[in-house]
DNA sequence: CGTCTTTGACCTGCGC
DNA sequence: GCGCAGGTCAAAGACG
């Protein structure tokens, strides 16, 4: 980013390895004071200069032990990373076959008898790709069982931040003139030639053709920050700045400039209420792989995006969602249907009224972050109303989590704990003691809990699903640098 | 000198 | 048709 926060000009996946040094260093530091505490020398009270110099050459080797020791120990944290960080592997891996089938699973259930030649309402988030555009297909006709769940399981594991809407053709034909350039090309599929003449402009585009043909959905992020936009790994280039009716603070437009032709973008303008929260929409799918650095922001829009889609929001377009999170890259949020109050954020945009906006508040009430850090603690729920029964969720958890591992795996995983220990119908709450430094045993502990967890979740409430896929496919794209999105 | 930001002008859509 | 507001463009300036 960039340009976002000031800070840069330097490559987010550069700072987001030093991050995760740092924390390595941190985690060494931390308990090089612990042990210097717990061996420190105590300064000598002694007169007697000769057992002085006795003692001082017992501190010379008192502390080259300790720096024998502190080497071990050293050694043993790398080892536990690495550890952890395998565990960490092999979870996902199981994630993802577990989401696989369940996903499977779901979708023979959801579509037992119907008309097969009719196809379900799509949505694929994105990961930073244009989608493998199942819509429509011409091979309608022949639609088994198994390539209906072939698309489910595209849909489902290319979630991104960049989510694209897979419209169904009901969504498409929505009587609205302005939907904006997506809703045009499906018109233009179906054979509709009024195109406006910026439309016909744009199309030359070939990426924004590529657009063109799916529903973006609008990610507005909430979060104070002091810098003037948020980081989150991507760069953008700003374009243009206006000042909007009813708040003072002018809103800033930024475009994506990892690929020249990127066509997404960015809104970032401060609250009205509060200056120091920082809301930022975002707007579009990228057309590049992005940044290592990028995919958690990635993991978390992803997975409140597919909250979204998870609720066959395709069918309502207009309607937002409220998430509020106290952690950034959790996944915890609470979702709230704003139907009924219009989009809560940037519910004035005239070029896309019907594009699904989800708000993710990562501006940590007063009372949730009181004693621990913003990054250990967060706390979530779920709440939905009957506009979208397949989700009436209704979940409250709270998760501790240590945040010696808010490296790119650690907050995703995090993200997966956050999520997944949200319960449907019922309420949970799972608390994680906080990981005692040197204490492998609690760390497995934890981390076994956080499993159990994630795998009681997982099977509890399918819906669930299409989030662990969100989270698990922004990690996978960021971790192979293949493919991601988000912005 | 190249890149990025700033900022006024312009375009478009919507409501009256 | 007109005015308003949001969004975008592009020239000019700043900066490294």
């Amino acid at each position: 980013m960039d340009t976002i926060g000031g800070a840069a000009t330097v490559p987010r996946s550069i700072r987001h390895e030093d991050c995760f040094s740092d924390q390595k260093t941190n985690m060494k530091v931390g308990i090089r004071g612990e042990l210097l505490q717990d061996h420190g020398v105590k300064p000598s009270s002694s007169n007697n200069e000769d057992s002085s110099n006795n003692k001082e050459e017992n501190v010379h080797k008192s502390a080259k032990a300790e720096m024998g020791e502190l080497r071990e120990e050293n050694e043993r944290l790398k080892k536990m990373l690495q550890q952890v960080e395998k565990d960490y592997q092999s979870l996902k891996l199981r994630f993802f076959d577990i989401v696989r089938r369940e996903t499977s699973k779901k979708y023979e259930y959801s579509f037992p008898s119907s008309d097969e030649t009719e196809e379900p309402e799509l949505v694929s988030l994105c990961l930073g790709r244009i989608p493998s555009k199942p819509k429509k297909d011409d091979n309608a006709s022949n639609s088994s069982k198994s390539s209906r769940d072939n698309e489910d399981l595209k849909a489902g594991l290319t979630l991104g931040l960049d989510s694209k809407f897979q419209m169904s053709t009901e969504l498409v034909s929505n009587p609205s003139r302005d939907n904006g350039l997506e809703d045009v090309a499906e018109e233009d599929e179906a054979g509709d030639t009024r195109l406006p003449l910026k439309i016909l402009k744009r199309n030359i585009d070939d990426e924004v053709a590529q657009q063109t043909n799916v529903k973006t959905a609008r990610i507005c992020v909430r979060a104070r920050c002091e810098t003037p936009t948020m980081n989150d790994g991507c760069q953008w280039r700003k374009y243009g700045q206006k000042i909007a009716k009813g708040n003072p603070c002018p809103r800033a437009y930024y475009r994506c400039t990892v690929a020249p032709a990127c066509p997404v973008r960015k809104q970032v303008q401060r609250s009205a209420e509060d200056m120091s929260i920082l809301i930022t929409t975002y707007e579009g799918t990228h057309n590049h792989p992005l940044p290592v650095s990028a995919t958690s922001m990635a993991s978390t829009t992803s997975a409140a995006a597919s909250m979204l889609l998870s609720g066959s929001s395709a069918s309502q377009p207009g309607v937002g969602f409220h998430v509020s999170a106290t952690q950034l890259n959790g996944l915890s949020f609470s979702l709230h249907d704003s139907s009924r109050t219009k989009q809560f954020y940037l519910a004035n945009s005239p070029s896309s009224p019907l594009l699904p906006t989800i708000t993710l508040d990562l501006t940590t009430p007063p009372s949730t972050s009181s004693t621990t850090t913003p990054f250990n603690r967060f706390s979530s729920s779920f709440t939905s109303t009957s506009t979208f029964p397949s989700t009436s969720l209704n979940f409250s958890s709270t998760a501790v989590l240590s945040n010696g591992y808010q490296n790119s795996y650690g907050t995703t995983l995090s993200n997966l704990g956050s999520s997944l220990g949200l319960g449907k119908q019922h309420q949970e709450q799972v608390m994680y003691q906080p990981y005692m430094e040197n204490n492998h045993h609690q760390q497995a502990a934890s981390q076994q809990a956080l499993t159990e967890s994630l795998t009681k979740a997982i099977t509890s409430d399918p819906s669930f699903k299409t989030v662990i896929a969100a989270a698990i496919s922004s990690m996978m794209a960021g971790n192979g640098s293949a493919s991601a999105s988000s912005s």
